[in-house]
DNA sequence: TTCTCGCTATTTTTT
DNA sequence: ATAGCGAGAA
């Protein structure tokens, strides 16, 4: 039936798998789909499968794709992968949707009609961009919301749609389309994309370029997708273009998705493609993954009950061998904020029983209920740390320094010229800006280009600012990433700025902590990536994460031009800081993914969870359905719910129902702690709350700074990783000249990395300085 | 150019 | 309640 010798199917690796793990892993090659429940082990059995397909000589790392749509995601199977093989497993073709796209794109640029060295846009780029473009058409804002006009032109590239494509019924609709197509041409002429266009790009790319696209199905004989369910309409097209359906090619494209954790339709994902890629690729067997090794019976009982009641399901019911566990406390409190101190009591009663607070989470639906819990965590001393704050490469401090280092690199980005023209100031006020872009407009050039065409004061302080551009690109040629981000920072008066700043000590640790991030990123993309063995020209289309070479001539990113990129698709880990024990408080969306020893769901209220925004239709509260069936499973051992009779919201008391989500759960489960029914203002709830606001400092606290934000840490680099800088390499000299096949002449500036990744920058003159993969570009000393 | 006042919106958001 | 933003004053 399988056709794996029987040495394969006894792999140490595939020990303690259970039936359903282990037909997962070994199924055969061709489309499969895995309906992987939560706690299942899914994670296990992508990378087991993965490294049981290597071992077994079924493929080669070259020849794997696996895709996730967090970071974390894909940095865990990376983790999980290289301590099952025996190589590097950095230079495989396992990452995000968007970090593929980007790869690809670097290496198939040309085709792409992008610059090599493209930025990305990240969420608020891309707002700010496309109200330079509303503000262009002078058109009302309040008509078209910069943020709700990135929403539908967003919409649009997921439905693969150009301006051209959409069908525009109202003139509203029409303008829409027309704010699309200029700030598609804004993008263009900046040599910019967003994270739609990322993926829409390489769609196309592969649609309309046959050779290119055969070239990588006979590639990639096996693709896993993971959190299948959460793909979108493009995201599922192309998956299609890389293993087309029905192509009999020997292809294997694997699926591992769980439809009732389905908790981002409202963005654009499609549950539906589960379904249709069963049918499309005619799907023989659908494996279920039902076995949970997370969660007690009770949790269990409680989140199978709850899913039940939505219709739209493949059906899966999780079940455990741990035995039924502790029933599911109730709480009903008087108002939020005997919640909150209700929470306090709970928290510090299970860590005085020996967990830790790292294993307690405290999840909620929205996130403005986070505020009176922190501020009770606040003052009762208890740690914690809230996730979904700005992370690190969003804060402001570190977007202005990010915008003068893409200047460097392309002083065309109008979005970073916009950003620190004026910062710190310059003497160059709205005015002069509008000027400026009037200029611009007119003669279809950027910013930058158009400086010389404004007189006066504001034109002089203009050209002073592009001469400080030009003269630090000029002053870090040939200097580390390091040395150009500190030179950066010091020319561009960011550092006196917040130097003389009141409150800008932190921000300058911020900035101290992107060299910090830089340096390791150097170190970690610069050291002794493809010890894998992939055949060269793999190891050009593959390269690294960080810098892609050009497919054709090698040419690969600066190594700046690959942290900027780095720092826009990762915008910095909201991980948790290592060594510190504190409660987690998060949303229940940023909770997928992640398990708790004990979990608080609160504010279950009518209104709030399920949302009312979200109960307009019938498929909004069975999305809500799947986002408490996610919350519930977070939890391994303790699982409580609350709710609360009154709430603050909006600077306004509400008088709250309980959710129905509480009818929907089995009984039997439940352990009610308050007496059930019991009416609000009754003996025992005004009393509560009576002593609770005697007792407590918390009015004086509400506002207080959140303590203990998330930080985005790189992991620590092993001086014994320090990159090897050398003179010499395989004849080559520092300082000697070079010949190119495609670029001619050149002197040859820096030798950096060693064996497959050696890379070399080099000075072709008429061409301009570039990075070359010396793995894939043919370099030879001339005399 | 910068500060301050007042208006508005406030579900979730992996990239 | 409150953060974020835009319009007018200093």
């Amino acid at each position: 039936m399988n056709p794996v010798s029987d040495a394969a199917q006894h792999s140490p690796l595939l020990k303690n798998l259970n039936p359903e793990q282990l037909a997962a892993v070994t199924a055969a090659p061709e489309p499969a789909l895995i309906l992987a429940g939560a706690g299942s082990g899914k994670t296990r059995v992508l990378t087991t499968r993965i490294a049981w397909l290597l071992q077994t000589g079924q493929v080669s790392p070259g020849g794997v794709m696996a895709v996730t749509f967090t970071n974390k995601a894909a940095k865990e199977m990376l983790t999980r992968l290289s301590t099952m093989l025996p190589f590097n497993v950095r230079g495989m073709w396992i990452g995000t949707f968007h970090g593929l796209c980007n790869r690809f794109l670097r290496a198939h640029w040309k085709l792409a009609h992008l610059p090599q060295a493209f930025q990305i846009l990240d969420a608020s780029d891309t707002t700010s961009a496309i109200k330079r473009v509303i503000r262009a058409m002078n058109l009302d804002e309040e008509r078209f919301v910069p943020k709700q006009v990135g929403w539908f032109i967003a919409g649009c590239k997921e439905d693969g749609q150009r301006p051209g494509d959409v069908d525009a019924r109202d003139e509203q609709t029409r303008k829409l389309v027309e704010i699309y197509a200029n700030y598609e041409d804004q993008c263009q002429r900046e040599g910019v994309v967003d994270f739609a266009e990322l993926m829409l790009r390489s769609y196309e790319l592969l649609r309309d370029n046959p050779a290119v696209r055969e070239h990588y199905q006979n590639r990639f004989r096996h693709i896993l997708v993971d959190e299948f369910q959460d793909t979108n309409k493009l995201q599922y097209a192309w998956l299609k273009m890389f293993a087309p359906p029905g192509a009999g090619n020997g292809q294997s494209l694997l699926a591992v998705g769980d439809d009732d954790q389905s908790i981002y339709a409202f963005r654009g994902a499609r549950v539906g493609n589960m379904a249709d890629f069963e049918r499309e690729y005619r799907v023989k067997r659908v494996i279920k993954l039902e076995q949970n090794y997370r969660s007690f019976g009770h949790i269990l009982d409680a989140a199978n009950e709850l899913i039940s009641r939505n219709s739209q399901r493949l059906g899966k019911t999780l079940r455990t061998d741990a035995g039924l566990g502790d029933p599911i406390r109730v709480q009903e409190a008087p108002s939020d904020f005997a919640e909150a101190q209700w929470l306090i009591e709970e928290i510090q009663q299970l860590h005085r029983g020996g967990l830790d607070r790292q294993e307690i989470a405290v999840l909620y639906r929205s996130n403005a209920q986070s505020r009176v819990i922190e501020s009770a965590l606040f003052n009762s001393g208890i740690p914690y740390r809230v996730y979904g704050g700005l992370r690190f490469f969003e804060r402001a401090e570190v977007k202005h320094a990010l915008a003068y280092l893409r200047l460097l690199e392309n002083a065309n980005d109008d979005t970073s010229f916009l950003r620190v023209v004026n910062f710190p100031t310059r003497g160059i006020g709205a005015k002069t800006l509008e000027n400026l872009q009037d200029a611009a407009k007119a003669t279809g050039r950027s910013l930058y280009q158009s400086v010389g065409a404004i007189q006066g004061k504001g034109g002089a302080n203009l050209v002073a600012f592009t001469n400080l551009i030009d003269s630090t690109r000029n002053l870090t040629q040939g200097m580390t990433l390091r040395e150009i981000i500190e030179q950066v920072l010091e020319t561009s008066g960011l550092l006196d700025f917040y130097r003389t700043d009141k409150d800008g000590a932190e921000r300058l640790e911020n900035l101290d902590e992107l060299i910090n991030a830089a340096e390791a990123f150097v170190m970690q993309e610069g050291f002794g990536k493809n010890a894998v063995g992939l055949p060269v020209d793999e190891v050009a289309e593959a390269g690294t994460p960080g810098a892609v070479p050009d497919a054709e001539t090698g040419e690969i990113m600066s190594p700046l031009v690959a942290f900027l990129t780095h720092a826009s698709l990762e915008a910095g880990d909201n991980q948790a800081q290592a060594g510190q024990d504190a409660v987690q408080l998060m949303t229940v969306h940023s909770a997928k993914g992640l398990e708790f020893d004990a979990v608080f769901i609160t504010g279950l209220e009518e209104g709030l969870f399920p949302h009312e925004n979200a109960m307009s239709d019938h498929d909004g509260l069975e999305e809500e359905r799947r986002l408490m069936y996610v919350a519930i499973t977070r939890a391994r051992k303790k699982l409580s719910l609350s709710f609360c009779q009154t709430r603050m919201l909006h600077g306004q008391t509400r008088y709250n129902v309980k959710s129905r989500f509480f009818d929907e759960l089995p009984e039997g489960a439940l352990k009610w702690l308050t007496p059930r029914n019991q009416g609000f203002g009754s003996g025992f709830a005004r009393e509560y709350q009576q002593a609770w606001e005697r007792g407590s400092g918390l009015k004086g606290m509400v506002g207080a700074g959140r303590v203990e934000r998330a930080a985005w840490v790189e992991p620590p680099v092993p001086a014994s990783m320090k990159q090897k800088v050398s003179n010499e390499h395989g004849g080559l000299r520092v300082g000697k000249g070079v010949f190119h096949t495609k670029f001619g002449e050149g002197v040859l500036l820096t030798l950096e990395g060693s064996g497959t990744d050696a890379r070399a920058q080099v000075n072709f003159g008429r061409h301009g300085t570039k990075w070359l993969a010396l793995s894939v570009a043919k370099l030879t000393p001339i005399d």
